[in-house]
This record gives structure tokens, C-alpha cells and sequence, in this order.
DNA sequence: GTCTATATTACGATAGAC
DNA sequence: GTCTATCGTAATATAGAC
């Protein structure tokens, strides 16, 4: 198919999420200019409009894109019957996703009070199915009596905020590596959840 | 002692700080203006620049007072010589202090990468020297064989990660008080570095 | 689909009157 | 110490040519 001089729709697009997304992750949604976009795409600040409707509706769809792929990925991962494999699974899961996409994860957990109100709660309804995963992992471990979490919930929030954590401080040149990180993490939770004599 | 007309330094001055604090909380402080803050506290713009050098300076103002008063209260508070007491009144304190601050704490924690390069770093330094304070509860605790922690740099960011986590989700009309929340993570962070039998 | 040009608005910071 | 006024710059978003 022949295409019209000039037109690259089918790179341009992808070329600005991926600017939007470092750029924001660096310097915050508000300090990013689309003509710094534009600037970084190569192209001019009022071509980024023919991809999206405003600045807004950018920063909403990389948040969807990150939180959606995330629950997919989730979702293929294989399961089990067993809670503190589905657990240890979970947080090797959780870590080396979030290690692969520093910038995703920064934008969501940072550009949250940047969105609208409607964008807001579908973003929150999102964050919020994923949080589900675990701590319907932490409420079968209990019912099945390996799990000693007083407070699933909190337990699940508590979790998520170590895990997560791991995305400020971890170096690929640092001392640990992934394996080694995830080793230390999959220690700590167990031993966090663990019934009586674990 | 007579004041000139109009004269508010000893008023005006903490009012811009508490201003300028609730504001970069709610918005971030790229997104919020100085005629903003200004039309908080109730003065025109240019009267700000009698109190700060620029916005920026505004920024690590407030950052560098949270993290100095986080530290002074936390060297006020008694001190024990057994690790597991040190420790609960370590994660007590955190959970107290930060749940009384949120907006300082936010801006803390989201505001780094608007720091100038000098001004990031002695606010690093302020924050290592507070993971300091966990990281040599831990180590003694590991010495005085009470912990089984693997990696106490890695456990520290963990609590730390942890315990902060609380102030994005607690909510005072929430189902769970202070006293409950602290209860219940001082439980998690007890099993987290326990040493066998524990 | 991208360009140039621009409408409109707002920003941080400063100068000088009071 | 605060005001009004403003300088110089840059923002988002749109219009119309190509």
C-alpha cells in the first residue's frame, strides 16, 4: 500500500508514548512541556495532537497501558495450589516486573494527583484488582492454616509497599543482583506471613 | 517595640512555608505557582521573594526542616539497650511521626527530582542518616543473635518502604486506628527479622 | 500527517513607589 | 515589608497551508 509523504502514524505514535513516559518519569508530568516531547520524537509540538487529545489523556493512557499490561502479565503467570508458592511466585513476579519498567511504575505510583477525577478512579480501580491478587493469595494461606496474617489487608498493602519499594534503590551495577534481590524479598515476605513453627 | 506599617516578617514567613507545604502536596511543586501560594497566604507575589531566594530554595527549605526535625525527634526519644525494644519503638515512632506530617512526608518522598544537585544531595544525606538509625537496630540485633536478618541494608529499605506505605492508604475515618495500624505493623516487622524460635 | 504561525494565558523574578 | 507594574519567557492548544 502506498502511503502519503510524511506519514508515520504507525511509528510516531509509539515514539511519543515511549518520549512521554521517560520524560515524565524524569522530570514529573507538570515540569514536561510537549514541546520537549515533541522535541525528543522529532517532530513539532502540534503534530503530538493528532495522537492525543490533550497532555491529560497522555499521562492517563501510559498509566492504563502499565497497570493493564501488569494484570495481564499477572494473569498468565502459571498458578498453583499451594498459597506460599502462589506467594513466592507473586513476589518474583512483582519484582522483576517492576525492575523491567522503572519508568511505568514511577509515572503510576508518582502522576496519580495529576489525573482527572474520572481517570483517577479508573486508575484506582485498576491498582486496585492488582492489590486483589495478593491478598486473595494472603486470605487462602490463612484459611488453609500456613499463613499467621492478622490483617490480610494491611498485610497485602504493607507487601506491595516493600516490594515496590525496590524500584527507588536498585542499581543494575549495584551489589545485588536481580536473582539475588528477589532472593532477599521472597525471604522476608515468607517469614512476614508465616504460621507458627515456619 | 513599634512595627512599621504592613510589617508581618515574623507571620508572614512560617505562613508561606505552610502555604507553600499544602500545596506541593496536593499539586506538586512544578505544578504550583508562586502567585498561588502567595494568594494563600495573602499577599501579592513579589512579597514572597522577601522570604526565599527563588522557589527551588522554597523547596529544599521545607524538605531539609522535615527530614532535621525527623531526626531531632527521633534522637529524643529513649533509647534501649535490647534490639527488639529499640526496634518496636523504631517502627512506633515512624508510624506516629509520619502519619502527623503527610504533606511533609509526600514532598519528601516525591519532590527529589525537582532538588537542584546540591540541594539532592544534602537531603540524601539527611534521609541515609535516618536509614541509618534502623540499619544499626538491626545489625545489633543480628550480633545479639535475637535476628535473623540476611542482609540488614536490604531489610532496612524494606521496613522503611513498608512502614511509609502507610501514609498513602490511612485515612483517620478509616476502619483501623493509629494505635491498631501501629499494633499491626509492629507485628509484621517483629516476624520479618525474628530469629528462629521467635 | 506534519508543518508554520499564532491566539491566549501564565510563569518566575525584579524594580521602584509607599 | 508589601504593593503595583512589568520584563522576558514559555506554556497548551488551535488554524490553515502543504
Amino acid at each position: 500500500m502506498a502511503r502519503t509523504t510524511g506519514s508515520h502514524s504507525d511509528i510516531t505514535g509509539p515514539k511519543i508514548r515511549e518520549a512521554a513516559l521517560r520524560l515524565f518519569a524524569e522530570y514529573g508530568y507538570a515540569a514536561v512541556s510537549m514541546r520537549q516531547i515533541a522535541s525528543e520524537v522529532g517532530v513539532q509540538a502540534g503534530a503530538l495532537y493528532n495522537y492525543t487529545a490533550d497532555k491529560q489523556s497522555l499521562l492517563a493512557g501510559l498509566m492504563r497501558s502499565h497497570l493493564e499490561d501488569l494484570l495481564e502479565a499477572r494473569a498468565a503467570e502459571p498458578a498453583s495450589p499451594d498459597p506460599l508458592a502462589r506467594l513466592e511466585a507473586f513476589t518474583a513476579f512483582h519484582i522483576r516486573y517492576h525492575l523491567e519498567r522503572p519508568d511505568a511504575v514511577f509515572i503510576a505510583y508518582m502522576e496519580l494527583r495529576n489525573l482527572s477525577p474520572e481517570n483517577f478512579r479508573e486508575i484506582e480501580g485498576l491498582r486496585r484488582a492488582y492489590e486483589n491478587e495478593l491478598e486473595t493469595i494472603l486470605r487462602d494461606g490463612v484459611a488453609a492454616g500456613v499463613f499467621d496474617v492478622a490483617d490480610p489487608k494491611v498485610a497485602t498493602l504493607a507487601v506491595i509497599a516493600m516490594l515496590t519499594g525496590v524500584t527507588t534503590w536498585y542499581r543494575e551495577a549495584g551489589r545485588l543482583s536481580r536473582d539475588e534481590v528477589t532472593g532477599a524479598y521472597c525471604a522476608m515476605v515468607r517469614k512476614l506471613v508465616a504460621a507458627g513453627g515456619a
